[in-house]
RNA sequence: GGAGCGGUGACCGAGUGGUUGAAGGUGCACGCCUGGAAAGCGUGUGUGCGGCAACGUACCGAGGGUUCGAAUCCCUCUCGCUCCGCCA
């Protein structure tokens, strides 16, 4: 969510990051109108108010000295005024109903440094990691993989849960729980704190992270809609600190967990029907961080970077890819993601997003921090920054391992990396 | 599902319808004390909104109501806790 106070202090910055966004000059008028609105409401009524304020201590005085007369006199007078009061508070409600409607469904404001365009094509490539495997035979996509080899089964899935879904059998669960295993000890190591968090949440942390209410229609939720199914566990992480101050030695703050994702993909229909690129669940290991707001962008290297190290480790070729103003999603201010090249598909596709919200997501959750004291004076608490990354998506990378390290005979050979979580160098057909 | 009890400041915890933004404690900061520290003592310490500021105003889970005036009385909702039932 946008901090209202710039709405007057640096219009300019935010006019220009939500053009970037693609907001319509209609909708800033819109919001400017009702924020200017908000304010002289505000300050109308405060001086309403004052006046009822000073004429009730007057009543009292009065009352103690006995002047019943002029205590019923007042009695009407302030009646009238009272109306007032409340006509103007509704009036006020309303206005401030529609604008916190307008913030919450509004963007992030783009980092200075996130390139514009219009759509992923104009994302900009920082590096390319690792060579490319080359092949004597025409590679194939995982599905073929996974089908030979009797790991992976999506007509079974099928039967149970229709489309956009997978069963993974024997060789492939284990490859998928070894996968897990390996991404939480990594971030275990690089300083994460490992959490277990419920799947089901209420709307107030959907909305707290972003979700809601703009994307209702992307989630799953239970038939009564008390819950909703984690869409990624940045939902459950990043709500953790909800409604806290946190003592700025305490921080950063740095959580992983694993958890299934579950989301339902409306709108791409027809798009990546094949394989297990898109499900409607699937496992991811998460990175979260909290920090100042003048450590965040360090911090975005840092977890980029240890989503990448999981990459590095297993050997997977990858680029870095800055996304553009017009693929960041709605609450980044700036995104990185990962993209690992898969040999039986022949391209780069997303395994990881990493992302820099600022305070967007702390000021929709009140996740604050307290600085520590200078010179005697309490500091005042300020909104932390949030940052979250894939490390990464579990099934896809297990797609990368299975296509990159797919052998002419159908077997597989597994990143060396793996073979302590795993058991084996491969995986043979059976 | 049944029954009961609660939600007050960073944290814990008082609170009679009017001088309570809120006692007390903890924590924290500063000072005194100390060789240094601890303990002890003293002082200070809520958040949001509007305002350059002075200041004003709101906020005691949320929303309504009663009243000239509500943390305090009434209603609804919500979240949590305890006991019973059911259950991995």
């Amino acid at each position: 969510m946008l901090n209202q106070k710039d709405l007057f202090d640096k219009p300019e910055t935010i006019h220009e990051g939500l053009r970037k966004r693609g907001v319509s000059k209609g909708e800033l008028e819109r919001l400017t109108k009702l924020a200017t609105q908000r304010r002289s409401a505000i300050s109308d009524l405060d001086n309403l108010r004052h006046e009822l304020n000073q004429a009730s201590q007057l009543m009292q005085e009065k009352a103690r000295a006995g002047e019943q007369d002029a205590v019923e006199a007042g009695r009407q007078e302030l009646k009238s005024l009272k109306t007032s009061i409340k006509e103007k508070d509704e009036a006020l409600n309303k206005t401030e109903a529609q604008l916190n409607q307008m913030l919450l469904e509004l963007p992030n404001i783009p980092h200075a440094s996130v390139p514009e365009g219009q759509d992923e094509s104009q994302n900009r490539e920082e590096r390319l990691v690792g060579e490319l495997p080359s092949f004597s035979f025409k590679p194939k996509p995982h599905w073929e993989i996974g089908e030979e080899l009797g790991i992976l089964n999506f007509e079974q899935a099928a039967k149970i849960s229709g489309a956009r879904f997978v069963v993974y059998r024997g060789a492939g669960a284990k490859l998928e729980r070894a996968l897990i295993n390996f991404m939480l000890d990594t971030a275990a190591e690089n300083g994460y704190h490992e959490i277990i968090p419920p799947l089901l949440v209420r709307a107030h942390a959907m909305e707290g992270s972003g979700q809601y209410p703009k994307f209702v229609g992307e989630s799953f939720e239970t038939l009564d809609r008390e819950y909703a199914l984690i869409p990624t566990s940045e939902v459950p992480l990043v709500n953790l600190h909800r409604d806290e101050i946190i003592e700025a030695d305490n921080l950063p703050i740095r959580y992983t967990a694993f958890t299934p994702c579950f989301r339902r993909e409306a709108g791409a229909a027809g798009k990546d029907t094949r394989g297990l690129i898109r499900q409607h669940q699937f496992n991811k290991v998460e990175l979260v961080a909290f920090t100042q707001p003048e450590n965040a962008e360090a911090e975005l290297e840092r977890l980029t970077g240890n989503a990448e190290s999981i990459l590095q480790k297993l050997g997977l070729p990858y680029r870095v890819v800055s996304l553009c103003t017009g693929d960041l999603g709605f609450a980044a201010a700036k995104t990185y993601d990962l993209e690992v090249w898969m040999s039986g598909q022949d391209t780069y596709r997303e395994i990881s997003s990493c992302s820099l919200c600022g305070d967007f997501q702390a000021r929709r959750a009140k996740i604050r921090f307290r600085r520590h004291p200078e010179g005697g004076k309490k500091a005042k608490p300020e909104l932390i920054h949030t940052l979250n990354g894939s490390a990464l998506a579990v099934g896809r990378t297990l797609i990368a391992v299975l296509e990159n390290g797919q052998q002419e005979d159908g077997s597989v050979v597994l990143p060396e990396a793996l073979v302590p979580y795993f058991g084996a160098k491969t995986i043979a057909p059976a």
